[in-house]
DNA sequence: CCAGTATCCCTTTTT
DNA sequence: GGGATACTGG
């Protein structure tokens, strides 16, 4: 063998990377080496000779997956990027369009993203908002979240108001009917949601026996990173992705578990010894990323946990600041402070790169993005609302997704909706007559109105007309489309040049595939997520960014100096979230997340005198999730 | 049936 | 500060 593996891992490590058949579990602390034990496992299997497209790594985003790859292909050769990987929805979506035809769901479905499965909702909310009805129905949003909660956990609709949303426990029935009518439409309309990407995927690996094993014949070695944020689905699609040949190593800590709002149960790691008889167990304990006294805090943190492992990281990194504890007057006067503090660093000689702020939600950073711009420090912010989300792409992508899918209805109403003259109620109209048509695209062009002439519908007609004749490349099509829609855009927005810009940007990445199909589903799964970027700073000119992010985004990154801020109780942890024990421990994970980030220093900053419209109540102490550290561990300070 | 305006409510995290 | 809703005029 090439690569001397017992000089560069430890013990525990070395043990999980030699181990070839079977189940493994890998419990790893924060900054144990797990990402180097998963990216030397890869390296080894393909040296012994196992083919590197029979193996698959699942992790939870596609960078990560990208990333470790291609420490992998460095540290071996360029087999290595030829593994599979990405997450369990690329995934599942993928199997899903080689064997849509059992299924029945048609192999060039649509994506439904989050906010097109609201649209869908709201349409069918409206209808069967009766007159007759108690009150109102929740949002389109609430009930997104009571729909998606169910898939995750698998379970049913009622059981989920009642445990979550008990106060919407009068209009059940008509939430179940709506989630009736909602799974119709959708399959009618060859749409899939983020969910049934997951569901379809474990039917189609449980009850399907040839297809699972002929995907087991495949991919013969199965791991997936952060295995404590999987939900039931997702272990499911494990078990049938292994079920013939068990092989499968799981990693991940159940301390660091963030996602059970979406379903996620890390109990799936404390079950899968019982799933998997036999499993080799493997703890990562030692940590190679933070000096003691982060360690310290991080630690003592986690003591405010009832439902944990105990489990103490320790490091031989013994020296090293202490973590500090800053209170600033204002949410100004922090700003000032984070700002001025990493212009001193970077000063000092540590790359913006190396520096990451981190915030409980995304929009905790506004106030601080004004004041990086007047420092003149170019920073990319991560999470949160994404470029993609905006109505300018998602409108121009509408037209290219009902070339794929003609009946994409939620791409349809988004398109009509822009035309003058076009409501509602006309759009609704158009829909149904191509749908009932059956004829594809084309059924466009014999739709019958009662008003005579609608010029907008003339100019779709054409445009559609033109996209229809011709052997036109993606991006000759892109093309068409941002001419149609430039006037469009330009009269229902005043900053359109910047607008433009952004969709020329998308096309730009839509220039480096080779068919529409994946293109959307790229989109939809794993959009360009860096979305804010300071405009001072062209990418061309600096490649030294600072980054801000929500602490979901920064998992399994880490940075020479960490500041986490807004750490002030009422907004981390929010008031939401204080009532119910486990949402509390959930926060307390995120705040061991965000500290565990950090290399060599660490700053908790928080803002006093904020006044909080929700209570009615001036905010000013700091985070609840500080309150097991001990004084001597912090350096605290004002500004 | 569309489009514009006034009013009330809630405000996380992501594939 | 945005979204959903209700109401009004065309």
């Amino acid at each position: 063998m090439s690569i001397p593996y017992h000089n560069l891992l430890n013990a525990s490590q070395l043990e999980a990377v030699m181990f070839s058949n079977g189940p493994m579990l890998v419990i790893a602390g924060a900054g144990s080496g797990k990402t180097r034990t998963l990216i030397y496992r890869v390296a080894r299997l393909i040296e012994d000779g196992v083919s590197p497209d029979s193996i698959l790594l699942l992790t939870f985003t596609r960078k990560a997956a990208e990333e470790m790859l291609k420490r992998a292909a460095k540290l071996l050769d360029a087999r290595c990027q030829q593994v599979s990987g990405g997450t369990f929805h690329a995934f599942s979506n993928r199997i899903l369009r080689k064997y849509a035809s059992k299924l029945d769901i048609g192999e060039r479905f649509t994506i439904l993203d989050r906010s097109d499965a609201e649209a869908l909702i709201a349409g069918i909310r409206k209808e069967l908002q009766s007159p007759f009805d108690a009150g109102t129905l929740p949002r389109k949003h609430t009930i997104a979240q009571i729909f998606s909660k169910a898939a995750n956990k698998s379970i049913e609709i009622d059981e989920v108001i009642e445990e979550d949303f008990s106060h919407f426990t009068h209009q059940i029935e008509t939430l179940i009917s709506l989630h009736q009518e909602y799974g119709i439409r959708k399959r009618k309309n060859y749409l899939l949601d983020y969910d049934d990407l997951l569901l379809f995927g474990k039917i189609l690996l449980t009850e399907f026996p040839d297809i699972r094993e002929q995907i087991s014949s495949t991919y013969r070695y199965i791991m997936v990173d952060e295995y404590q944020d999987t939900n039931p689905v997702q272990a499911e699609i494990t078990y049938g992705l292994t079920e013939c040949h068990q092989n499968i190593m799981a990693v991940g800590d159940d301390a660091q578990s963030i996602y059970a709002f979406r379903g996620a149960n890390f109990q799936n790691i404390m079950d899968f010894p019982k799933k998997f008889p036999g499993t080799k167990m493997i703890r990562l304990e030692e940590n190679y990323r933070s000096t003691q006294p982060i360690l310290n805090v991080a630690n003592d943190i986690m003591l405010g946990a009832q439902n944990k492992y105990e489990k103490t990281l320790y490091t031989k990194i013994t020296k090293g600041d202490l973590p500090r504890l800053i209170a600033a007057r204002g949410e100004k006067r922090q700003s000032i402070y984070v700002a001025s503090k990493i212009e001193k660093l970077r000063q000092q000689g540590t790359p913006l790169n190396q520096i990451a702020v981190l915030f409980r939600a995304s929009f905790h950073s506004f106030d601080l993005e004004i004041e990086l711009n007047r420092y003149g420090i170019p920073f990319i912010k991560v999470g949160g609302f994404q470029f993609t989300e905006s109505a300018h792409i998602k409108d121009f992508i509408a037209h290219l997704k009902i070339l794929v899918n003609p009946y994409d209805q939620i791409s349809w109403h988004r398109i009509l909706l822009l035309l003058d003259q076009i409501g509602p109620k006309t759009a609704q109209d158009i829909f149904r007559q191509v749908r009932e048509k059956d004829v594809g695209l084309d059924g466009l062009f014999s739709i019958k109105l009662k008003k005579k002439r609608h010029p907008g519908l003339e100019a779709l007609k054409s445009l559609y007309e033109e996209l229809g004749d011709s052997s036109k490349t993606m991006l000759e099509i892109g093309e068409t489309i941002l001419a149609y829609y430039e006037p469009i855009l330009g009269k229902k927005h005043d900053n359109h040049p910047k607008r433009i810009k952004e969709i020329e940007q998308v096309m730009e990445i839509m220039s480096r595939y080779d068919d529409f199909d994946q293109f959307l589903s790229d989109m939809a799964l794993e959009p360009p997520n860096t979305s804010v970027k300071n405009r001072l700073f062209s990418e061309e000119t600096t490649r030294d960014y600072l980054t801000l992010s929500t602490i979901h985004s920064a998992k399994g990154l880490e940075w020479h100096s960490i500041f986490i801020i807004w750490a002030l109780d009422g907004r981390f942890p929010s008031n939401y979230s204080i009532y119910r024990e486990e949402d509390l421990e959930e926060e307390l994970r995120l705040m061991y997340v965000a500290t565990t980030r950090a290399k060599e220093n660490l700053f908790f900053v928080y803002p006093t005198n904020i006044y909080d419209k929700s209570t009615g109540r001036i905010l000013y102490r700091p985070s609840r999730l500080l309150d097991q550290i001990s004084p001597e561990m912090l350096k605290k300070g004002m500004v």
